[in-house]
This record gives C-alpha cells, structure tokens and sequence, in this order.
DNA sequence: TAATATCATGAATGCGCATTCATGGCGTCT
DNA sequence: AGACGCCATGAATGCGCATTCATGATATTA
C-alpha cells in the first residue's frame, strides 16, 4: 500500500541526501550540524548534495528528536495594536540574533476558556514571553512550577510566584512629568486619568503621581481621579464629566496616550484652551502623540528596548536557567506644547 | 543509563495518560481526535486523565505523525511598520478561526543571503503568506513547483507563476482620488511622488494616475514625477527640489502617506499654503494621516481585510488545493481637508 | 611487526504521536 | 443455535531526525 493519504511525504529528507551523498543519514546530520569530525571531501559531498536537492531539515522532526523547537512563543491579548508595534520590532530582532523563531498567539481575555489549551507552551516553545493583564494564574504557575522559562513583559508575576519581568520605570517618569507640570507650568490643581482598575502600569503611574505632589505639599485629592481605561472614550467621557461638574483643575495627566487624546477632544470641545488654561500630558510617546494639536508633552516609554531584553532575559532563562528577577528600563520625558513649553 | 542531557523529557505524554487511564495510547490518541467510535466511560476516563494530568499533545510529534504542522507562516521584510497593523490583525484573526497558529519571520532584503535558508518553509508550515517585494523568485518558484500553498500579499506573483494574491485596487483608488482633485478642486497641475522604483503598488497607482489625466484631456508631464520611496524624507526632499525649481504645480498626489507627510513638511516649511496654494493627497489610510495639519485626504486601504481574505484563500489552497489566483479588495476615497474641501 | 589508540563512519534506537492492522467480544440474522 | 459481521480496543509501525553504539580503517607505539 502506498503512502496514506494523512502523510503527505515531505519534500526531500535526510535519507535522500544520504543516498546521493552516498554517506548514511548520520553523517548527514552531523554535517548540518558541523558538531563532530567529518573527513573533508565526505563533508564537501554533502554539502553539494543538501544543495542541489535543496534541503531542508525538517523542523518538526528536528524538535522531536532534540527535544526542543528552537522558537520562542509571544503570548499577547491582541494583536494589532500600535503600541506593540516597537516591541515587535525589539523582539523580532532580538529573537533572530539569538537565533530564535517567533510564535505568536492572541489569547482573548474574554474567550469562555475553551477546552483547547493555550495555544502556545511547552509543546512548542522552549520558552514563553507573555504580555499581559489576563493570563490565568493558574496557568502560568503552572507552567513555571515546571520549571518552563518565562519572562513577563509590563507586569509583575501575580500572586508570589518569582517570575521574572521587564518593564519601564512608570513610577520615576509619572513623577518627573507631574514635577514638570507643578515647577515649570506651576500647575496644582492636576487631575489623574487612570487606566483600567487593577493595570500595574497605571497604578505605578499613579503612585509616582502621588509621590510628586507630596513632595510639593500638594495634598492628593481623590475628586480629581477617574479611570480613562486606557482608552479614547472613557477618557473623553469622564473628562466631559468633570467639566459639567465644574471641577476645579489647572492640568490633567493621562496615563497613557490614548486617554490623553480623549481628554483632550473633551476639552478643546468644550472650548478649552490647551495649554493655555489646561496643560495636558500624556505617558507612552505613541505614534501619534506628536499629531496632537497642540502635540502631546508625554513620557517616553521605551517599549522597543523592553521587548529586546525580555528576549535576552528568556534566553538566558532557557540556557543558562537564570535571569534577572526584574529588569526596570528608564523612561524618557518628551517635552512638546501640550503642558505649556513652547 | 538514563535520559540523555540532550532530550528533557516532556512534561506528560499520551504514555501517561494511557496508563493513568488504563487504556492503550491508542484509545488516547482517539479520544483527542474525537474522530472514531470510542465507548462512552472509556472516553471519559482518558479525558478526566487528561485534565488530571495537564496533558497537552507535543506539537512536533503530531506534525510529525501527521505530516502537517496546522501553523501558517507570514514572511516579511519588516516587523513594526505601523501599515502591518491591521494586517496583522486580520491575519490573526482569520488564522485562529481557521485553527491555525501563525509563525512570524522577517527576511531582510539586504541580507547576504545567510547560508541558513529561509526560516518558514514546509518544514514548519502548511502554507505561506508572504509580502515582499524581495522574496527571491527562484525560493518562490521552488517552493510553488513543489505544490507549496503560498499567497502573495499586495504583490502579484513574478516571473509567471500562477501564485495566487491578494492586494487592492490600486489603480481606481487612485484614480478616483485624480479624479476628485480635478473635478471637484479643478487642479491640473499635479504632482506624482511614486514608491521606490519596481514596487507594484506604486506602479499601479501610477496608472491610475494616469489614466485619470487622460480622462481628462489633460497631458502626462514627466517633469511632475519624482519618487519619494514611500518614505518621508526622500519625499520631502523630492519636493523641496520641485519648489526651488520653480516647478508649477497645484496639487500632489503622494503614492503613500508617508510621503504625503513629507511633502506636508516640505510645503509648509517653503510657506505654501496647504490646500489654499496646493492640494495633498495620500494613499493607504495609515493610522497618523487624520493628524495631519491639514488631516490627509487619503485612499483607505482595506488592509486587514487584505489579511483575513488572504488567510481564507490560503486555507482554501492547503485544504481544496484551490484558491482564487487573484483578489482585489475596493478601497474608499476618504475626504479630508488637505485636498481642499471643507 | 604486533598490539593498541584514534578516528571516520554506518547501524540502530527512540523522541511522542497518529494510524493501520489484528483481536476479542458482542449482537444479529437465518 | 451456529456463523458471520461489527465495534471497541490494543499492538505495532513509521514520521524525520539526533544520537549512541559498534565497527572497520588508519595512525601510533613498543
């Protein structure tokens, strides 16, 4: 009986080199791997072979038999938004100089929790970077209970569990840009757009937020906090709420960008003038911040770095089996007009 | 002697679960699939086993076994270009609704072609999807002869294959934006900013372009064509020239937004009102052209649609062994104000 | 020159799984 | 009631490769 119809023969494999070469399927594969000593014309001739019928080991196979994949997985609640986009960019780079593949899987933080696994693991990843509000816990204490490397990006591991992470220094740029808004614009009165109850990044933010007025003798004021989610609507709403309350604020800092853009259609719709009578800034240096009209004084995150060296620190993990518990990259302040600079 | 150091044992096998269930890795194996009959309580015994246990197949076995690996590939020149957004975004989703993970290369244009060959390849997909200007043709026909599923992104496929694309309607987008320039604004004079020279988007835009002026009896002038490389600064640099010859001209038409932004810049920086003295127009629909100053009239690329039609066409290609040789998505002229509208 | 160490190479094994083939138990039909 | 067929299940095979073990050839030493 002929090969079955479920096992569609792959192109061209090892045994096939072999017998062109006229070597055995051994010495084939200790060529591509130039590990051990192999006679020279021995090596030439394989070599001509693999080229000629154009070879390529079957990665599949490969996996199985040395027991790892030699690609690293990238676990994310979605794709597609732009502030991933340099962190693609930090990861891809990284991963291909440590000479890594990329799998890349969305896991819904909504999805009913589908009797399919995770889509990414020990099954096919020798080691997981994971970015994220939402993945299960339980998930992931198990996967490093097993002792399976990951590293977390923008978040602390949950629950005691010592996985490390990379992240940017929310708390030190929070502070400088509020110390810029009160020393340079001599703003008091500055309200806080949060992201979305329970975010590390915006409660860090937060608490840079707080260190900075205190450290003016400001006293925190907790009318002037409302959560922008993180997103343009929300913010825009809650800022049109605090209008039509007739708050009392001189600035609003966002804590992230997109809220920023909400804030500020609520307040040049509501005839505002920014930075005139409102200063405005925002967290994160997105694309788009430098669009904004006036273009947004923000802090700088330096996402492509983080996802670089959240490689680095997963590569370490899988081959040296240690990583540095938490890596902190600084943020840069950004001065455009929104607070008030010219 | 025991395992070598080489090959960490996996977690938990079907090995594991057959016996925690009592039962062969057979009945295993087909209680995964659901495929066959299997009784009632056994079923449940394996399954229960299995949830017990945490058992996740080990995807390079079942590639292996299976001769296919239900991952689809995406070959690119670049990660984190912000036009790949919302391609990725409809890759993505059109992937996971297919089943199908997805393994993300890049494959710069100007490597020195690296002994190691391609990254993605049927060794470890079923299918590609590939954008490029710069895929090597003879890798592509390689690969095509040997009856590889492969779809093309934006491109049409070279040298005579029959590899089936997805791209958009370059030309009427383009020429419907002409169109509108010298119907509505009555321009006459405009100005073509290509993409690098070869690129086929750029190409057919061109004819658009042309073909609109014909329609119009208004003559082609090679005077007014230069190439902004679909990049800002080549652009702005294209346009400066034009200024301080003296060029004349009402309007441009910039193959791309990035080099819309260029031209943006040089216009306003040499004083030109934009669109009182010249009319700009873009094309892509990328996500910073509505912060344009002038906001950029533009031609909206469906391009996640591009990613999800792309996906189907390659699934219906690795599961039918058909798909559709070309598709063209319609794009939509959006009005903003940089052509001169209100 | 005989014995031994060294090296290049081939044969054989197993990674974890899907699949095919073989088997035993059961119901069914005449 | 006997023979046959069907169904659930287990045993065995192979996917393509890396790796270990065995072997024959060559170089080395006494």
């Amino acid at each position: 009986m002929p090969v079955s119809k479920m096992r569609p023969k792959s192109a061209v494999t090892a045994v096939d080199v072999a017998r062109r070469a006229g070597v055995s399927i051994a010495t084939v594969s200790r060529v591509m791997h130039r590990t051990v000593n192999v006679s020279e014309d021995v090596s030439a001739r394989v070599l001509e072979a693999v080229a000629e019928l154009g070879y390529v080991p079957h990665s599949a196979a490969r996996s199985l038999a040395q027991g790892k994949t030699t690609t690293i997985g990238l676990l994310l609640p979605e794709i597609g938004v732009d502030f991933f986009l340099p962190m693609f960019r930090g990861i891809e780079s990284a991963a291909r100089e440590a000479g890594y593949d990329l799998l890349i899987a969305t896991q819904s933080p909504v999805e009913p929790r589908k009797p399919s696994r995770c889509p990414l693991g020990q099954h096919n990843t020798d080691g997981l970077l994971i970015f994220t509000d939402n993945v299960d816990a339980a998930e992931l204490s198990r996967l490093h209970g097993q002792g399976f490397p990951v590293v977390l990006l923008y978040n602390s591991s949950p629950g005691g569990l010592d996985i490390p992470y990379v992240t940017i220094e929310n708390r030190a740029g929070a502070r400088q840009v509020i110390d810029h808004l009160i020393e340079v614009h001599g703003r008091r009165h500055i309200a806080l757009l949060t992201g979305p109850s329970g975010n590390e990044d915006s409660h860090r933010r937060e608490l840079g937020y707080k260190e900075s007025l205190a450290a003016h003798g400001i006293p925190f004021d907790p009318a002037l906090v409302a959560s922008g989610e993180f997103r343009e609507q929300p913010a825009r709403a809650a800022v049109e709420r605090w209008l039509s309350q007739g708050l009392d604020f001189d600035a609003i800092f966002a804590c992230d960008d997109d809220s920023a853009g909400g804030a500020l259609l609520a307040l040049t719709g509501a005839g505002k003038n920014v930075p005139g009578e409102v200063s405005l800034v925002g967290f994160d240096d997105t694309l788009v911040s430098r669009y904004f009209n006036p273009p947004l004084t923000t802090v700088h995150a330096p996402t492509e770095r983080v996802g670089q060296e959240a490689v680095r620190q997963l590569v370490s993990l899988m081959t040296a089996g240690k990583a540095e518990p938490a890596v902190l990259l600084p943020t840069e302040l950004v001065i455009r007009q929104s607070c008030g600079c010219a």
